[in-house]
DNA sequence: GCCAACGTTGGC
DNA sequence: GCCAACGTTGGC
């Protein structure tokens, strides 16, 4: 079991997107950084993954989702017609890997990148290292337990 | 809109 | 393999 945090621009896909969505499962595609890749890799089912909302007016954790499948070839790589097709990505040995989420909770308030900052707790979050810019990061158990109780505060 | 931080690209 | 140039991210 493993905790993560999966960055996305509300503007493009919200939790209320996700809340929309045939029971509320999405592929998690577009993440085209190696790094956030092997991440999305390493998933197993039923690890949970915090829903962050990225440059908007207020940055934020918002909720909850489940892992429900594992890494699959991102198909949005092999389309001319998407925004994150790679023409170098070969069927034979895709480049790119996508989940599928499901939503678990919406929390009633945002959890802001403020109040987040503020919490001695989370320090060694990557998430608040200067620069950081990973889409999909992991979160430790002790991080997630932290967070969960700002949640319900 | 600004800008710092970072990843990627491509010439050499 | 180095590194300058460039593009992107994302908070403010």
């Amino acid at each position: 079991m493993n905790y993560w945090l999966l960055k996305s621009e509300p503007e493009t896909f919200s939790i209320d997107h996700l809340a929309k969505r045939h029971q509320q499962i999405e592929p998690w595609d577009g993440v085209r950084n190696y790094q956030a890749r092997n991440f999305l890799r390493n998933m197993q089912q039923g690890d949970l993954a915090f829903f962050y909302h990225s440059s908007c007016a207020v940055p934020g954790i918002v909720g909850i989702v489940e892992i429900v499948k594992t890494a699959y070839p991102d198909k949005t790589q092999f389309n001319p017609e998407s925004k994150y097709y790679d023409p170098r990505s070969k069927t034979t040995n895709p480049s790119w890997s996508c989940v599928d989420v499901q939503l678990k909770s919406k929390f009633k308030t945002i959890i802001t990148l403020t109040e987040l900052k503020q919490q001695p707790q989370l320090e060694k979050l990557q998430l608040l290292r200067k620069g950081n810019r990973l889409s999909v990061m992991p979160i430790t158990q002790s991080e997630w337990n932290t967070i969960i109780k700002t949640a319900s505060n």
